[in-house]
This record gives C-alpha cells, sequence and structure tokens, in this order.
DNA sequence: CGCCTGCTTGACTCATCTCAAGGGGGGTGG
DNA sequence: CCACCCCCCTTGAGATGAGTCAAGCAGGCG
C-alpha cells in the first residue's frame, strides 16, 4: 500500500465518481481533502470492527465487501467497482470486511472531513444518495440470484451479470471477457461450492452456452439461452 | 385504497422518517405536495416495469419488494417496515415489485416534485442518503442470511433478525413476538420451501430454543444458542 | 357447522456437499 | 532454459440434507 496526493484532472473516474457532481472550484477544495492509497490483491482496505475513520472512491481495481462466519467460511456481500464508494457515512464501526479483489487504487478521506464535505456541498449528498441507490439495486440483483432454485440458475446468472458489467456500455453485455473472481469467490457470492460452481461451467461449456479459454476466460456462445437457464 | 391529505402533526413516524430532517415550514411546504394513500394487505403499490411516477414514505403496516421469476416463484428482497422509504429515485422503469404484506399507509409523493423536494432542501438529500444506507446494509444482512449453508442456520438468523426488529429499543432483541411474515414468506426470503422453513421451526422448539403460541407467536427460550446455530 | 387457508408431518427422490485424487498454468530457482 | 512447486481448477464416487409429493391438522370466517 502507498500514498499519494489527488490528482483529479488525470483520475480515471473523473467524469463518473460522485465528485463528479461538484463544480471544478469545489472538486478542488474536497481533491485537498482527500489522498490516494494503492493497495495489493488481497490486502484489507478496511476491517469490520473498526472504526469506521474513513470512506472512500474505487478509482481502479476492484473491492470484495465481505462476513467470515464462525466457521471461517467467507460471504462476498458486494463487489465494487471503479466510482464506486466505499464506507459507511453512518455508522460508528464498520460491519463489514473490505478486501481488494485486484491491485487497486483508492481515492480516501477522512470521515469527519468527508461529512463536512457532504454538508456544505448538497450536491454532493445527492451523488452519494444516486451510488447508493444503485448499491443497492445491485445488492438485490444479487440476493435473487443467490435465491435461484438450482446451481445451474445460479451459475447462469452470475456469467451474464459478469458479461454485463464487462461491457462498457449499460445496456449491451460483453460477449467474451475475463471472470473477475476465482471459482473460490464465484462460490462465496452464489452460496455453492467451488465444487459445483466448476461443474456447472463444465455443463455449460459442453452444452455449447459458454465457451472458455483458461480459468478465467470466458465467451457467451447462447445468451439467450443462458437468460432461459438463468429463469 | 383510500387517500387522503397529510396530517403531519399526528404522524406516527412525523420523527423518524425522512421528513423529520426538515425544518417545520419546510416540512409544511413538503407536505402540501403529497398525498396519504392506504393499501389492502396483498395490494401493489408499485409493480415492475411500471414508469417510475412516485416515490413514498411507509407510515404504517409493512411492505415487501419481491421479483417474481419465470416460474412464478416469488423472491422477497426487502421488507420495509414504518418511516421507510419507497420507489427508486434515479430508475425511470421500476426494477421490482412492491407490496403490502399488512393493512398499510403510505405518504405519496409524485417524483418530479420530490426531485424538486430533494434539490431545494439539502437536507433531504442527506436524510434519504442515511435511509438508503440502512437499507443498503440490511440487504447485505438478508444476503448474509441466505448464504448461510444449513436450512437451520438461515431459519434460526431470520428469527433472530425477527427478535431485533420486533423490539423497540435497537440493540436488544425482544424475546416475545409475532412473526411477521407467513412461512411462505419466509420461506421466499431464505430460499427454502414451506416445508422446510416449518421443519427447522419444529426441530428447534423440540429442542427447546424457541416455543410457539399458534403458528406467529414465538418466543425465545435460548438466544445464545440460536445465535451459535444461525453460526 | 363446514369450508378454506395456512401450517405440519411423513416417505421418498435427487441435487448439492464432502472427501479425495488428478491436471494445468505461472512463477521461481537452479 | 528447464524443472519443480504451488495454487487453482477439474473430475469422480459416495453421503446427506433439502426438495417434492401427498396427506392430515388447526384456526378463522362465513
Amino acid at each position: 500500500m502507498s500514498i499519494a496526493s489527488l490528482a483529479c484532472q488525470t483520475c480515471p473516474v473523473r467524469d463518473t465518481a460522485a465528485c463528479s457532481a461538484l463544480a471544478e472550484d469545489d472538486r478542488a477544495v474536497v481533491a485537498a481533502m482527500g489522498r490516494h492509497r494503492e493497495f495489493r490483491r488481497g490486502e484489507t482496505v478496511m476491517a469490520a470492527g473498526d472504526d469506521n475513520l474513513a470512506c472512500a472512491t474505487l478509482v481502479s481495481g476492484a473491492l470484495k465487501v465481505t462476513r467470515i462466519d464462525a466457521e471461517g467460511n467467507e460471504q462476498i456481500l458486494s463487489v465494487i467497482h471503479p466510482a464506486g464508494f466505499v464506507g459507511e457515512m453512518f455508522a460508528p464501526v464498520a460491519h463489514h470486511d473490505i478486501v481488494a479483489l485486484t491491485d487497486s487504487i483508492l481515492c480516501v478521506f477522512s470521515r469527519p472531513s468527508y461529512e463536512q464535505a457532504v454538508a456544505r456541498y448538497p450536491e454532493l449528498a445527492q451523488a452519494l444518495l444516486r451510488r447508493s441507490s444503485e448499491e443497492l439495486l445491485e445488492a438485490r440483483t444479487l440476493l435473487d440470484l443467490k435465491g435461484r432454485r438450482s446451481a445451474e440458475a445460479k451459475v447462469a446468472g452470475l456469467i451474464l451479470a459478469f458479461a454485463k458489467s464487462a461491457s462498457s456500455s449499460s445496456c449491451h453485455s460483453a460477449n467474451a471477457f475475463e471472470l473477475p473472481l476465482s471459482r473460490a469467490e464465484m462460490a462465496s457470492v452464489l452460496g455453492l461450492t467451488i465444487e459445483t460452481v466448476s461443474r456447472q461451467m463444465t455443463r455449460l461449456e459442453r452444452r455449447g452456452l459458454i465457451s472458455r479459454k483458461g480459468a478465467r476466460g470466458l465467451s457467451l456462445r447462447d445468451a439467450p439461452g443462458l437468460e432461459r437457464l438463468a429463469s
């Protein structure tokens, strides 16, 4: 993990993150409160139980929000993509662990200073509300996915969700992309075991619905068929 | 369903809903934009696919946010309690069905007028952000619950969640209360069948962890034991 | 009183988990 | 440059917990 000061001019998410709602001058004021921090794959950004002293925007990479149960099983509650917001503005203590899925860069703010910014710039509060609503919708999509009856439907649904988020446009799906999660992580998202996920992927490939290149490479061969399986 | 104009003075959620963030005068302005509407148990408040023309605060009763899959199975994605906010401020079309679980009263606003209010009163945007964050946390709690390995852990966890929300204080649990959901609804929340939920309840009772009075009455006999099972 | 709806219980089936072994690709060190 | 190792993924065989189908029960309402 390394630290650097902000360079909003070259920020890859300057037009999509919450701070994009700010006027140029205001953005400079807010930027002065924050710092860039870099995390390596597997590093913990925030741990459950920590005092909730910071919040952040993800600039590049990917994060997972997780909970570890008593037996040490990890549950993935959310995957955060660039421009996503991280941190709980209204909880004294963090509820979940947040871990880097890949090497990532965050734009980090101390919570008091960010709260001040939110109070001062109403458009920032609105932008955060928008992000929060999107997060909520995504959480409900995951809930839906996890509630599907068969493992087949879960895996097909997750693949389609990845295809949508892999595409730059929000309405189209990419049809060749890299899986952002390992088998273990996919299993954790869906509430299945690694083996079941692996078997379902093999089955989908054998039936000609997808094809694979290595462990992570994937292309959709029959998207409508997948939609049907995802039910 | 019936309609009436607002009487904020006597509103049971006047101190907890998003509008409680407003000053008295501002509240009156916002109140003039809204209307009370009453829904009977089972009535649909908003349907997936509808133009997203309204949003609302739940005054009394309870709502469920659901999705119906291709085979007609209903999944419950969220349960809304009084003071909860309903509606998607940033989506052109509703993503989910919202149905009254019990007879309910909502305070309904047209979306354009509410958007105007949010833009005009920054404290309203902040209050909505707070509500949205709470919703998100609750959705993740449900995700966690649904991901538990055994049916036993899921049911135990749901019972504990009910006990918490049945208590007036936010940190203590009630230890005798009425289940707010039917078996079918519990099954839908947990991704199980009615029969499995029923069997688990029976098992928990036989083992002395809970006791039941009729179909809905419940009291906790061994909360720590339940916590352990919920893993 | 009897129906209707929602809950419980039982017997059986089957999908998923568990346990165990076998590849494959990428990186490191010789 | 090659060989080895480690991690992750795949595959198989067998166990088991949840689903399915079917019947019976209880409470509320007409």
